[in-house]
DNA sequence: TTCCCTTATCGTTAATCGACGATTATCGAT
DNA sequence: ATCGATAATCGTCGATTAACGATAAGGGAA
């Protein structure tokens, strides 16, 4: 996959709203469980669990298993690599 | 519409390669009509309008209309607030 | 083991996207 | 007034997305 590529994977990832307040709030709470998520927001589980997926097949979030929970939470590394190409424009 | 909506749809906009390289070789370039993009491209001129369309819509880029041609170029505004929501993420 | 809690995945459905060719609209020049 | 160039729009098609409920898979506790 191209750079363009990928940057256009984290952009789609970036374009819907609800991923971008999932963002938000994990910036925010720096860690968290899909669970607290579900409730914030007026979508299913199973809906919210997509989201999470686009956002960590982008590279966006990571999720670490510790038993049966995932803690979420956003790469920071990915972030500043979007941060440097957009500043860069 | 939200910012988070407004955001979203700048984000949804960039999520594409073709588009990004719009973007880049608009500000490359500063201002350039339609059939230099098509060119450029191995796309449609049909497809690379419907690309400029989304880019319009999401106010990354304005079209001036003079005589039989359009000349695109990028709304520094709206990428500057890209810029600033980002880095303030 | 058997529940329960948590998350991921599957299957479905309606809507949207991305590409195309064809057509239309608009302006300038002949 | 017609023609040619340019760009936007229309109609179509297959692929993808976003949502859901239902189901599966995993670990922890009783």
């Amino acid at each position: 996959m191209t750079e363009t590529e990928q940057l256009a994977k984290c952009f789609k990832a970036l374009g819907h709203p609800t991923r971008i307040k999932i963002v938000e709030h994990l910036i925010r709470i720096n860690t968290c469980v899909c669970g607290e998520i579900v409730e914030i927001f007026p979508f299913s589980q199973s809906t919210i669990s997509q989201h999470l997926k686009h956002l960590k097949e982008a590279g966006i979030v990571c999720g670490e298993v510790e038993g049966p929970k995932t803690y979420f939470c956003v790469d920071k590394n990915r972030l500043d690599q979007i941060k440097t190409y957009i500043n860069g424009l």
